[in-house]
DNA sequence: CCTCCTTGGTTGCAACATGCTACCTTGCCT
DNA sequence: AGGCAAGGTAGCATGTTGCAACCAAGGAGG
């Protein structure tokens, strides 16, 4: 993605999401991040990207604060990634984009990875968007308000 | 995204959502079916994109089963394009991004479209990740089982 | 019937970003 | 000091993006 002026001062926030997070390399930093990675070995052979490319990507998120660079923790002269707040926010992006391809991409008992609950192993909940008062809502339920303009 | 061969048979669904998806434009494209574009130039005044790259990604989206192309309602001789079921299905992955980009690229009363239900034009609730039995779970709740290899 | 305008694209080309490989630097181990 | 691994940077070939120009099919107007 190039054209950044449409995206940066659009008044979508998804726009301005996609926009920051940079490209798809980045979403699956993010995961592995969530995973555990913090180190660049580990996002290296986990995702097999070009050096170079992880290293602008890795600046480009610790830059826009969904990653931040600390010392390594057992001491070592390198550097560790993880995720800010801002980054751990991205958690529910990841699981609906995670039960998307389960639900559409495998064929049943296809094997692959799967995101589970630390206590009990189990399978997460598919997302469920609400509405205010909680009742579910489908996307024909819903409206996109633009600002006044 | 050059790179399929990594991605395509990653085992990974978030991987596999990432690679059907395409690339940023394909989002935002999707985003604007569920907000009710339907027409080439609607995307196209929508997104500012160049005609070929947006031709493009509609036929990918088309390929890819996301978005289906049908007649024009209105009798016209033009293509209109829709979600298929497996197009709905993102709902969750655009409102995640979209309640990301909320919270964090949006000054308060920053002026921005908003999301909202159409029965009480209140604000979506935002996406909670739950377990199997429905206990609210954080990124350190949970867990990836990579499969047996 | 002929022309103009809109819609919905396709084609060519220049510029940029990606990805591969090789190289550099720093700290650790012996 | 020498070797090794981690964590990058630099150069170059290639592929993709984006712009602009062009094409084609209707529809409106005369």
């Amino acid at each position: 993605m190039v054209r950044r002026t449409r995206l940066d001062d659009n008044e979508c926030p998804v726009a301005r999401s996609v926009d920051a997070i940079g490209d798809w390399w980045s979403l699956l930093i993010v995961r592995d991040a969530f995973d555990g990675s913090r180190r660049f070995g580990e996002f290296q052979r986990s995702l097999g990207v070009a050096k170079n490319i992880l290293a602008a990507r890795l600046r480009a998120l610790v830059d826009g604060g969904v990653l931040a660079s600390v010392p390594a923790r057992d001491g070592g002269a390198h550097r560790e990634y993880v995720l800010t707040e801002k980054g751990e926010a991205l958690f529910p992006v990841i699981v609906a984009l995670r039960q998307w391809g389960e639900g559409h991409f495998f064929a049943p008992g296809e094997e692959r990875s799967r995101l589970v609950d630390r206590r009990d192993g189990r399978p997460l909940r598919p997302l469920e968007v609400r509405a205010g008062d909680g009742r579910p809502v489908a996307p024909a339920d819903t409206v996109v308000r633009k600002p006044a303009g």
